[in-house]
RNA sequence: GUGCGAUUAGUUCAGUUGGUAGAGCACCAGAUUGUGGUUCUGGGUGUCGUGGGUUCGAGCCCCACAUCGCACC
């Protein structure tokens, strides 16, 4: 019984909060959901995505999986909740962005999307037909559809024929899905990708289509690639008035915790961001006092806590000093603790904003977080 | 003890017919937005072992010394 229910409404913005009921249990918006692109998300212990950061859906990738293990193995562990032992809720994106960023050869069809493995170079089709059958055999609660994603930079003409394009593979991939069923007991439900580029009228061209084919939620692609931050956020407010409150909005691939703040005044529900961990792993820390880069020689002395607001239990176990040694000396350790503080600080930035949506003043309380947040330490 | 070779950035090493020095790694910074444990951008941090000599000018040529390595007594 899958749904999405707006719980409250902030006066100021466009913010509200909410919460999407799947089989694996529910989700509160706005929502943070941490990367696992192959089934982990890197260097973090499902007990502590659960127990510390206090995840509640993860990301996996149709892409990477379909690569490696690859069908047969997923299919014989019964699906990646049981592959990769999570009981939460899982949404995959569809393998799109991944062929659009990954894949130095690829060409694009209105059959699909022939591509090399960027791990052994051999020669794949993703059509939307095929990639429903790969998302059902995953099993993630939430599947993405697949889309082409356009460079931020694109011009009009190339941005219309592409979004041409995802339309005509979104018809292909709902049908796809109406036909065919779960495969381990739990229900599944599928996004649609808004594209469009920079321009507000394909813009709502794209929501407006996509909204035929949208149940639970939809989402917004192709920001974030290159354009200015000034232009995504115009696009989420072209975009606001035309998605019904009802749908679960989520904006793909974003973004710094200051991009999170301002989209979701412009009615955003869940984000991910391989910010957090991707960063994290090259010594950058976000906290609700600033950005830091554990590198910097500057905190070889310090031996204050990694984060003293931290809601991780690794913030006040381990010193700023001692992490930054474990940068320095190339520990993996050090990805690891940055990846755990990073994650719950992407998770506490989101719970702040759904009680100050629940309390009335998102709008200040954004304006004065937004402040403390960008700065650099 | 004798002979040969070496000595240049933190490190490993380049350095042309003599015109006051460069590269990789490290280091110091910056970037990173639906993840390849990356990648990209910028920064040279130096008593050219020491002391003399030749020369307008020496990392380079000559002498002595020091240290290290190899070979032979």
């Amino acid at each position: 019984m899958f749904s999405f229910v707006k719980t409250a409404s902030d006066p100021g913005s466009s913010a509200r909060t909410g919460v999407i009921s799947t089989d694996h249990g529910q989700i509160r918006t706005p929502i943070f959901m941490p990367v696992g692109t192959v089934g982990s998300v890197k260097g973090v212990y499902h007990r502590d995505l659960k127990e510390d950061i206090k995840a509640e859906i993860i990301l996996g990738n149709t892409y990477h999986l379909y690569l490696r293990p690859g069908l047969d193995t997923l299919r014989a562990a019964g699906g990646l909740h049981k592959f990769e032992n999570w009981d939460c809720p899982i949404l995959t994106d569809s393998g799109g962005f991944q062929i659009f960023s990954l894949s130095q050869i690829r060409k694009i069809t209105p059959e699909g999307c022939r591509f090399q493995s960027h791990i052994d170079g051999s020669r794949h089709l993703f059509t939307p037909e095929n990639n429903v059958d790969t998302q059902r055999i995953i099993g993630a609660d939430i599947m993405m559809a697949l889309d082409e994603c356009c460079p931020g930079d694109a011009d009009r003409d190339y941005a219309l024929k592409s979004l041409k394009l995802t339309q005509g593979w979104l018809e292909r991939y709902s049908s796809r899905f109406e036909e065919t069923e779960p495969l381990y007991g739990h229900e599944q439900t599928f996004f649609p990708i808004i594209q469009g580029c920079t321009w507000p009228d394909l813009r709502v061209m794209a929501a407006e289509h996509a909204l035929e084919y949208s149940k639970v939620g939809i989402a917004i692609g192709g920001l974030a690639v290159g354009e200015p931050v000034e232009v995504m956020y115009e696009m989420l407010e072209v975009l606001d008035p035309v998605i019904p409150q009802d749908r679960a909005r989520y904006l793909m691939g974003v973004g710094t915790p200051a991009n999170i703040l301002e989209s979701i005044a412009r009615g955003v529900d869940m984000f991910d961001c391989v910010m957090p961990t991707r960063n994290g792993r090259n010594g950058m820390l976000f906290t609700w006092n600033g950005i830091m880069n554990m590198r910097n020689a500057k905190w070889a002395d310090d031996f204050t806590e990694i984060d003293p607001e931290g809601t991780s239990f690794v913030d006040h176990a381990y010193t700023r000093a001692y992490l930054h040694h474990l940068f320095i000396a190339g520990e993996m350790f050090a990805a690891m603790l940055a990846s755990e503080h990073n994650l719950a600080f992407y998770l506490d930035l989101v719970r702040q904003a759904r009680i100050h949506i629940e309390n009335g003043d998102f709008t200040p309380w954004k304006e004065a977080a937004v402040k403390r947040i960008t700065r650099r330490l």
